[in-house]
DNA sequence: ATGGCAGGTTATACCTGA
């Protein structure tokens, strides 16, 4: 089974890009985040004729939206709604005769790294902290999933291009690591993509589009993730970041993540 | 040297991203 997380930022102007990467890489289940498309406005119909018919979508005006597309049937799904709002983060559902996949888009966070000051930050670290209760209780690590998503936290030192640079930075302090790890804790998530590519080695998801040449100073960081239970540890066959995707046309600022795995 | 950009919106300024 191939799976694709791509945090796509506005999946209508970017439509032909999304269909560019189905057709190059054709991924049993694509993941999205950041639509900003309300579910009706959601182009389901061009999606569907390349031929990943099955789409659970959870959508809001302007911001947010997540989507599961499946070349295979889908079951039991839902969206969780986190931290009492109807924001589109979430969305989960069972391929037919194979695992159960959640798809997130964690809070950005603002600014400050400080929840007393900015509430966007506590926001996340709400988030997190929901989302460790929530799959902890829900979810037993002995059920083959799979969580993917924008997550918005580099955890390891070459998860960003400096470590220095960016401890007091969001997405790479200490406070929001040791959340991202009790998530990780809560059912016993591997990290696939670190299976594949020793954490020794640098490896991004996301280049700002302020950088004039995003390539050249690879100032990334990997925001973007698959994680699966420990059922399936052992069919992670292999694990990219397709980067060539970030210079590609009126690019999104992520690149595709994507993983192999044998269930 | 992070913000210099980018997307969406009852737009033509402001919020959000990270």
């Amino acid at each position: 089974m191939r799976i694709v997380t791509w945090n796509i930022n506005s999946v209508r102007l970017r439509l032909p890009l999304v269909l560019r990467l189905l057709q190059e890489m054709q991924p049993d289940v694509l993941c999205l985040q950041e639509t900003k498309a309300l579910v009706d406005v959601f182009p389901t119909g061009p999606l569907a004729e390349a031929g990943w018919s099955h789409q659970l979508v959870a959508g809001m005006k302007g911001y947010n939206g997540v989507a599961i597309l499946s070349r295979l049937p889908i079951e039991e799904t839902v969206s969780r709604e986190f931290c009492g709002r109807t924001d589109a983060r979430h969305v989960a559902a069972r391929i037919d005769g194979g695992p159960e996949v959640h798809n997130f888009y964690v809070p950005a966070g603002g600014d400050v790294p400080d929840p007393a000051v900015n509430d966007k930050f506590a926001h996340k670290l709400d988030f997190l902290a929901e989302m460790t209760q929530w799959l902890g209780t829900e979810r037993s690590p002995d059920h083959p999933m799979i969580l993917v998503g924008d997550l918005n936290i580099a955890p390891l030192e070459t998860d960003v291009w400096s470590h220095k640079q960016l401890l007091n930075v969001v997405s790479h302090t200490p406070v929001e690591v040791e959340a991202l790890d009790k998530v990780q804790a809560s059912a016993g998530w591997i990290d696939a993509v670190r299976k594949i590519v020793p954490p020794e080695e640098r490896l991004y998801s996301w280049w700002s589009y302020r950088a004039k040449d995003w390539s050249a100073a690879d100032k990334g960081r990997r925001l973007d993730h698959v994680w699966v239970t420990p059922p399936l540890d052992g069919g992670i066959r292999h694990a990219e970041v397709i980067r060539d995707a970030r210079g590609w046309e009126k690019a999104s600022d992520h690149a595709p993540v994507v993983v192999d795995l044998d269930l």
